[in-house]
DNA sequence: TTCGAATGTTTTTCTTGTGAAACACTTGCT
DNA sequence: AGCAAGTGTTTCACAAGAAAAACATTCGAA
């Protein structure tokens, strides 16, 4: 008799909750959730890994994120455009640049144009902070992808990047379940 | 001249990204970002785009994933169990028990061996639920992959099962990164 | 120019999760 | 038996994000 219910060496998490569906509701075809329940877990995973660094520097993720946007981006970004370019809410960015004000690692600078708008820029400080962290976080993510060769992680880019182009809507949107009007 | 900040239909967002941090770190090794920054961004969306038919029945993400932890394990589970099978904190839990067992969803029950230990059960109506939401995640999980050919599918869930087992600590855990003593 | 709609940002209110402490009970040692 | 340490669950105080409302400002049409 075998014990399907338990994680073996040879099974991930993901692995064990398909059998005890298909054991529950034979037949169904889990197919679809052995890679989206695996890339959910994987995420989970890896975010929870890297909030270690940023912790050790004061950073929650969505802070780093943020300072990370204005970094990459080069020049300076209005709250809207943080919003955009991280995924969140303006509210939550506003709450987030009001910390990290405090902190000195972001300035706001008024538009003479349109005062409505403010120009968001990294200090010194803070440019120096993301630039110190980068590298531990790309380090620890190169070493996780170590245990698979090179070509394996090409593929998986390569299939990850046609799946995220399908659901960002690139060409042909999810049917049938979109929010509504 | 190019624009390599926009967005075109070859590209996804992560793709964007990665080409910012090369234009202010040239030389850095951006193949892990491509990566993991693609199962980010994919889980995001995911998480997203199902959380709608939830919402329809009025469940959080969480809520029904804990149904869900009950539904495919057959059996009852323990706050504690439930926690660990969810992912969450035994805090989290108790609350959604609360108020799903105000909805009738679930049922506790005492332990008659160790009166510290809760049994907690689904009621007809949570299998139910659980029943008639699952169809349709599956479904529209399907969809979304149907863009990828089945040989695709099959290479993209060996991969993340590879990588997950690594995250997992089947083998081998990431070193040096560790939360620390 | 002046009013109304649109836009960018912040504030408010509410919900949810977390970690620490509290509580309830069991177990093993003496 | 009695008590200390351990375990399972819940409560509490607090931090963070979301949606909607409030503010401040600009823009376009009459």
């Amino acid at each position: 008799m075998t014990t399907p219910n338990r994680r073996t060496a040879a099974d991930d998490t993901v692995a064990v909750v398909v059998r005890q569906w298909q054991a529950v509701h034979p037949g169904t075809d889990t197919g679809p959730m052995e890679i989206i329940g695996r890339i959910n877990r994987c995420a989970a995973l890896l975010q929870q890994a890297e909030d270690a660094p940023l912790r050790r520097a004061g950073l929650t993720r969505p802070e780093f994120d943020l300072l990370g946007a204005l970094r990459r981006t080069g020049r300076d970004l209005t709250p809207s455009g943080l919003a955009r370019e991280t995924f969140s809410s303006g509210a939550a960015v506003t709450k987030r640049l009001k910390q990290l004000q405090e902190r000195g690692l972001i300035e706001r600078h008024g538009d003479v144009r349109d005062r409505r708008v403010a120009h968001v820029t990294l200090t010194d400080a803070g440019r120096d902070l993301v630039d110190s962290i980068l590298p531990v976080q790309l380090g620890y993510e190169k070493d996780v992808l170590s245990g698979l060769d090179p070509a394996d992680q090409r593929e998986l880019s390569a299939r990850l990047g046609e799946l995220l182009r399908r659901l960002e809507g690139g060409t042909g949107r999810a049917p049938g379940l979109g929010p509504g009007p």
